[in-house]
DNA sequence: TAGCATAGTTATCAAACGATAATGAATTGC
DNA sequence: GCAATTCATTATCGTTTGATAACTATGCTA
């Protein structure tokens, strides 16, 4: 039993809405980001066209693959939530190490900390995938040998072709330890402090005092920055 | 073509191995737990079968499902690789706690850094079980939150009926730290440094020299025990 | 407004999935 | 050594999956 043809109604919406290809395929890949960052990559093409509202083989018109447009969704996060400004600040030595670092890893923080980029981050991590290892290592080239070599000029060391393995270690704690507060809160949805840049600000401070005390260099870190919360270890 | 029964000669092996149920049992988690942290809980209870090198219904035998099966592998790995000694470890106060809290992790991260604990982690992570808060909050209770205690105490502050949360996120940012190596290892596969109980000691004595610095409190930490590896972030 | 290009649909396929029922063979108890 | 027990098999079902082919209708342009 089929409607005949007729005109749509005010109330109704059309029975098809042609979009531009361009804007079709971004919709694809927004939504889709949106489904793999809560179904995994095993989720379904179906529910996927659902989600847009059109039927499933439309998808093909747009995408070879459901593996292509998974590689679109990658792009969509790793890729173009990578802020290139970053890399300038970081290197920006007009402000001190101090408050720069916090500066970056707030912004930086800003940008992945959502529940679609660490779920997208994490499900794409487990299947294994180059990109995820060239993830790894962009992180490592352009924030933490650069936090260390900020650190080694701010404290008077001298230069070096490239960071020992064990400061790279170090900068990797930091990292990892700010970096697991948006999976606990995101991916495990468990109670975290609220004030994520207090939590920065502490992790930075303890960061900073660590190893200028058990490496016996000397950098004024603290000074009018760190204001750490009442009541914590003190007395 | 069927063979007719023929006794098994020396080489071939019987087509049919019965084995008892407990063991059979046994055999299907330990296989699943293989599978599963390779796969995902998406991977397929036919190749399972094959791993064991049996039939697929053979597993409706013993388990009324593949979810019932998921839940042993989750005790497998959660409930059966927890040390209730790590308790008592955090709390022996014939310990410094330098050196108690590098053994501690010392022997947690010979526990779970392996690619199949750290796998199934992540994954039961991203379906987002309650299995997964408790274990969360078992981290937080029985670890963080004895960590803090034992450094109060020997940091001579007054205990407290529980830690502030900065406190604890600060118990999670080196916590987390130390976890990450074992993702960047295992989950990721990119290069870290290899020898992990001396990245661990450097992240202890960073964090704990940081925070009584940080905090005005004044642990003797580094002593005899802190021997950071040559040349980092040293002149 | 006729016609054309194409966005979007319906219908369908083969493969893989978890699960069930009926059958066969190895072990155990007598 | 026979029968009973039960471990393991073969055969198969109903869904769901990614993907293809053929058809439909929308909206621009001549």
């Amino acid at each position: 039993m089929k409607k005949t043809t007729t005109l749509p109604s005010a109330t109704d919406e059309p029975k098809r809405r042609r979009l531009s290809p361009d804007e079709r395929r971004r919709e694809f890949i927004r939504k889709a980001v949106e489904l793999f960052s809560e179904e995994g990559f095993d989720g379904g093409t179906r529910e996927l066209a659902r989600k847009l509202g059109v039927t499933q083989p439309l998808l093909y018109r747009y995408f070879p693959s459901k593996e292509e447009l998974i590689n679109e969704v990658y792009r969509a996060v790793y890729i173009d939530r990578w802020d290139p400004g970053w890399d300038t600040l970081l290197g920006d030595r007009s402000l001190p190490i101090r408050p720069r670092l916090e500066k970056f890893y707030r912004l930086y923080t800003d940008a992945i900390f959502t529940r679609e980029w660490m779920r997208i981050y994490l499900f794409s991590g487990l299947k294994g995938l180059e990109l995820n290892r060239w993830y790894v290592a962009m992180v490592q080239d352009r924030i933490l040998v650069r936090i260390i070599e900020e650190y080694r000029f701010e404290a008077g060391l001298p230069a070096q072709e490239r960071p020992a393995p064990a400061e790279l270690e170090l900068a990797w704690v930091l990292h990892s330890g700010i970096f697991y507060y948006g999976v606990r809160k995101y991916i495990y949805e468990s109670p975290v402090h609220e004030d994520k840049d207090r939590v920065i600000a502490t992790a930075l401070d303890v960061f900073l005092e660590g190893i200028s005390r058990v490496f016996g260099t000397n950098v004024k870190v603290r000074a009018a920055y760190a204001r750490p919360s009442a009541g914590a270890f003190s007395r």
